[in-house]
DNA sequence: GCGACAG
DNA sequence: ATCTTGTCGC
């Protein structure tokens, strides 16, 4: 699919786009109100993306996971043109069409999807996870690797240790650098839509029994770094619309 | 103006 | 994100 026609083109437009959807989002509990079926609760999805910024290409991968055993049920890929240039705060603008149209190419309807990235820790409150939960009604949560421009206390370390991730701006806390596994830095955990932070942080520690990074998050991750690569091996003409 | 800055 | 060697550890 290309870029929505109405996608924002500049900084101006996003910001513009960024204050409409901000009211929208729900950081607590809340049923569906997204249009497509009631999804299945059983099931939570992880969505990432990887770049070919020479051939301005970008792979989204969809990987849907059972979120009691942890077993992959379903994958999806979407390829697509690069929608915006990165600026930090803005990162949505850039990755959200292709990860529209691989979540639109699963046959399931996840009841939670996980991202790469910040929900309501963001400068204006609509990070990449918040953005998504609105623009799909489905509930969200972000989980991000490094502090961006919050400060944080280092947490204990046993797993499920955490300390709050505040923004210095407000004081207030928008997230919480969480401990996975014993040994390992940190994870950045905040709301994105229709879920609390406790329960956000109750999802992270389920999916992260072995490693740092939640398996949704890893599995999507190497499925679009596998499908951008098998893309450039493969499809070596540019275009892709 | 300069530096920092999810991915 | 992506570019990259070797290295430490399970």
């Amino acid at each position: 699919m290309p870029i929505p026609a109405d996608w924002p083109t500049t900084e101006a437009e996003a910001l513009a786009e960024q204050e409409r959807l901000r009211p929208l989002v729900r950081p607590t509990s809340a049923p569906d109100d997204g249009p497509g079926g009631a999804p299945d609760d059983r099931l939570i999805a992880g969505v990432d993306v990887a770049y070919d910024d020479e051939r301005d290409l970008v792979v989204a991968a969809a990987v849907v996971l059972d979120r009691v055993t942890l077993a992959v049920v379903e994958e999806a890929t979407a390829t697509g043109r690069i929608a915006f240039p990165y600026i930090p705060g803005l990162l949505a603008f850039r990755e959200l069409p292709a990860v529209l149209d691989a979540l639109a190419a699963l046959t399931h309807r996840p009841g939670t999807v996980v991202c790469d990235g910040y929900g309501l820790a963001h400068p204006r409150r609509l990070g990449l996870a918040s953005h998504l939960g609105v623009l799909t009604g489905l509930r969200t949560l972000g989980v991000a690797k490094t502090p961006f421009t919050f400060d944080h206390r280092e947490p204990g370390p046993e797993r499920g240790d955490w300390t709050p991730l505040t923004d210095p701006a407000t004081g207030e806390e928008v997230g919480r650098a969480v401990r996975t596994r014993q040994g390992v830095k940190p994870v950045f955990v905040s709301v994105g839509h229709r879920i609390g932070l406790t329960e956000a942080v109750e999802a992270t520690l389920a999916l992260t029994p072995r490693y740092r990074l939640p398996e949704t998050t890893r599995h999507a991750d190497s499925l679009c770094r596998r499908a951008l690569t098998a893309l450039a091996a493969t499809g070596a003409p540019t275009d892709v619309n």
